[in-house]
DNA sequence: GCTTCCCGCCACGAA
DNA sequence: TTCGTGGCGGGAAGC
């Protein structure tokens, strides 16, 4: 222990390995280093540990003769205090570096020690932040993606040893990849929802869910503790699955290169994090307590004794990781409450990751692309590129200006990696697509809308397209088809593209190695029980967004989901007629997660553009939402993804404070119940049991979804679709917990339950309820978030 | 007093 | 032997 961790020995290697102290040389770095000096020169001292910080130490005197003048002037004047505060902190920045020899001559040690940074701004949290700022969410081959850790180290002024931190984490999301020595590339977040896909994958496999749940149980039953041989025999039986030793989980072509770093893979930080993000993906709620996240970790390793050291050490590697990821955006901190206290613990607040698309898949690959080898993440991008290229071909024809658009598709690395796949898989998908598209007697796929290039320059590139196609383009509003489902039913979908934007990131050669892809065997088991699962994860995630404050999340979400405010819009609208399209597999790619309302009609009137909560403050649209049941399904990519969670839950608050994440969630699942509420459908507006083309284009003109002149024609399945009468009555048992869960210290929750429907109405009053979202009699305030919703065949519109 | 996590020692393996 | 990498745990800052 000693002569390992003495303090001496770590100030000497302050020296040579920290760029930060290394700036520090001057004789005065004492306040810093002083300890450090001063072991150099009496090495007989004893053994230092870190110096601490002498804060109670004030100076006796002012520093300057006028400093007691400036400090009651700053006293005074709150106006003079924040000027000087702000200087300071202007200054402190770019003078830190060159100061702090001056300083050092100037300052007693107490003082320097004083000017050092704090441990906050030495977190690895900010450092993150500092490190991701240097490049973009999404990168492009333009730019330089090249990471030098040597150099980023040096101009962060923080040791290397801290740039791998951040690395490793990152590359655990495919962020990053270790490109050679002290070399890494930067991915940016082309490859994250992939990634976490992937590991929510895994994390099933891993069946982290029931791991999770046994870890509670033991500790309810307070037999798990750091003794005993329970502990042992816990840790057996978290480490006797079969998927216990699972290593990184990595995507094609980014697998790792050096040995070294595969020699103790299995412990890395990587691995760790993915671990640990998979708990998120597999949990619900979305909620993880360190402790059980640790302790899941540690019955993974081996069957080590699970002693208090070793959790300790677990823990302090999930902060290091749990920083990252929050300054990804990807969770935040919470508390749980518990009989002892509260315990830290962590909430997903990325995007959401929905593993329906795996049950669907047997459906997908035996309906619609019978050979399948990676059915997880195959065709259905391909459709969607196809239905974006007959929607360009549309536009083409239609002359419909668009902004000018920032192909992302030849920017993204992806591309570049599999060109000639990428080359082929437009024509294959045209070609699968044309031949069951008959099969399929509705071929509906609603392409993705345009991406934000144009009204609303988007911060981050497409997270689309990675493969290269070209700018989507629609006609002005595309109906969206939705297959009957089980009780006959059809839908149509009126998108505004900026809410029908899902992110398709297509990846030809998109793999999870580790994994087997056998999961598409469980179609059958859709049940309630899951859809209740993801449709509560869901809204639990769009609870986490409610915080306007989350930006990260709400980037990473809006990029996901949202569109700009381009006005225009899908148009789809084909009937359906097979019935089982109802569970036809969605896009493998999260952001591509069709959803089907059955009984009704969803028209997004979204004006406002991605992330602006503006954009909803009008609330003149007046709609209605019906509700009646829930299917699940897609025949193909594109279907604007609405989860119930996002329909009761946002309509729901988040549909209101960050309307993007409700209609655009890209991981959204297909869990909309819809039905028909008097309640709603009491609102202002005509209620027409047929609605009229002429009236569809009424609508969507007057709310601005279809310039004016433009006709959408009637829509087939508006007057065919069959009125469901029996709405399956899904329940959403932990739809309610979830929306406890908004309060991060409700750790666990009664399961009652209850549907949708419950939920649905019961939100505006609820716990998660946003004050501005008033529930309104009619509902229309609702509607007027942006969203018109047609209730089985109704034309529910609000005018003002 | 507990939580959080910075810090850097030092093992490991490639060069 | 050097160096990149990163596991690991002490212990201080922060609450």
């Amino acid at each position: 222990l000693e002569g390992k961790k003495t303090t001496s020995g770590r100030r000497r290697e302050n020296h040579s390995s920290e760029p930060y102290r290394s700036v520090l040389k001057t004789p005065l770095k004492q306040a810093a280093t002083s300890h450090s000096v001063l072991t150099e020169i009496q090495p007989d001292c004893q053994p230092l540990t870190t110096p601490p910080k002498p804060k109670e130490i004030l100076p006796a005197d002012p520093w300057t003769p006028t400093s007691n003048l400036k400090i009651l002037i700053s006293a005074a004047s709150p106006e003079i205090r924040n000027r000087e505060q702000r200087r300071e902190l202007s200054n402190s920045t770019s003078e830190v570096l060159q100061a702090k020899p001056c300083l050092q001559e100037h300052l007693s040690g107490d003082e320097y020690e004083k000017s050092q940074p704090s441990r906050k701004e030495k977190s690895l949290g900010l450092l993150c932040h500092k490190f991701l700022a240097r490049y973009p969410d999404y990168s492009s081959t333009a730019e330089n993606n090249y990471i030098c850790l040597d150099e980023v180290a040096e101009e962060l002024n923080v040791e290397r040893r801290r740039i791998y931190d951040i690395v490793n984490v990152l590359e655990s999301l495919h962020m990053v990849s270790r490109l050679a020595k002290n070399k890494y590339v930067w991915h940016g977040r082309h490859n994250l929802s992939k990634t976490l896909q992937a590991l929510k994958k895994v994390g099933e496999d891993n069946k982290y869910t029931q791991q999770i749940q046994m870890i509670k149980k033991r500790e309810y039953e307070h037999e798990f503790d750091f003794d005993g041989e329970r502990n042992e025999e816990m840790a057996r039986s978290l480490g006797s699955n079969e998927h216990s030793e699972m290593s990184f989980v990595e995507l094609p072509g980014m697998e790792f290169r050096a040995a070294s770093v595969n020699s103790r893979k299995d412990k890395s930080l990587r691995v760790m994090s993915q671990k640990f993000v998979m708990l998120f993906l597999v949990s619900t709620p979305q909620i993880v307590s360190l402790e059980v996240a640790a302790k899941i970790l540690i019955g993974e390793d081996q069957l080590e004794d699970l002693d208090k050291s070793k959790f300790k050490t677990k823990i302090r590697r999930l902060y290091d990781i749990a920083n990252v990821l929050s300054s990804l955006g990807l969770i935040e901190k919470v508390h749980v409450a518990e009989e002892r206290g509260r315990k830290p613990a962590f909430k997903w607040t990325g995007p959401e990751i929905q593993n329906l698309k795996q049950l669907l898949q047997p459906q997908c690959s035996k309906n619609l692309f019978p050979s399948r080898g990676k059915q997880n993440f195959t065709r259905h991008p391909s459709l969607i590129k196809l239905v974006r290229s007959i929607e360009n071909d549309r536009r083409k024809i239609q002359s419909a200006p668009t902004s000018p658009v920032k192909i992302s598709a030849s920017t993204d690395q992806n591309l570049s990696a599999f060109p000639s796949k990428m080359a082929e898989v437009p024509a294959m998908a045209k070609h699968q697509l044309e031949g069951q598209s008959n099969n399929l007697s509705s071929p509906e796929v609603v392409p993705k809308p345009d991406l934000p290039r144009t009204a609303a320059p988007s911060q981050q590139p497409a997270l689309t397209q990675p493969l290269g196609v070209g700018p989507l383009s629609h006609s002005p509003v595309s109906p969206v088809m939705l297959p009957q489902t089980p009780s006959g039913v059809s839908y149509a979908i009126y998108l505004h593209p900026s809410q029908a934007h899902t992110v398709t990131t297509y990846s030809p050669s998109f793999m999870l190695q580790p994994l087997p892809c056998a999961n598409v065997t469980e179609i059958k088991s859709i049940n309630s029980k899951v859809l209740n699962r993801i449709t509560t994860e869901e809204g639990d995630n769009q609870i986490a967004t409610d915080d306007p404050t989350k930006s990260s999340t709400a980037k990473e979400r809006s990029t996901i989901k949202s569109e700009t405010s381009s006005q225009q819009c899908l148009k789809r609208s084909q009937a359906l007629q097979d019935s089982n399209l109802i569970k036809r597999c969605r896009s493998d790619e999260e952001s591509a997660v069709p959803t089907f309302f059955p009984s009704g009609y969803l028209i997004a009137l979204t004006q406002c553009t991605h992330g602006n909560k503006a954009g909803f403050a009008n609330k003149e649209k007046a709609g209605v939402c019906s509700l009646q049941h829930t299917t699940y399904s897609s025949p193909i990519a594109g279907i604007i993804p609405v989860t119930a969670s996002e329909l009761n839950s946002v309509n729901i608050p988040a549909f209101h404070i960050t309307p993007l994440n409700i209609m655009l969630s890209p991981t959204s699942i297909a869990a909309a119940p819809v039905l028909s509420n008097p309640c709603l459908n009491s609102s202002n507006t005509s209620s027409a049991q047929n609605p009229s083309s002429s009236v569809v284009n009424f609508t969507l003109q007057h709310v601005g979804l279809i310039p004016a002149g433009v006709q959408v024609p009637a829509n087939p399945v508006l007057q065919h679709v069959p009125v469901s009468s029996q709405p399956e009555n899904v329940s959403h048992s932990s739809e309610n917990r979830n929306l406890q869960e908004e309060k991060p210290s409700v750790p666990k929750e009664p399961q009652e339950s209850h549907t949708v429907t419950e939920n649905f109405f019961r939100t505006p009053g609820g716990p998660n309820t946003v004050s501005s979202l008033s529930a309104d009699s009619d509902g229309t305030d609702r509607i007027s978030q942006g969203t018109l919703y047609i209730p089985q065949r109704k034309l529910e519109v609000s005018e003002d």
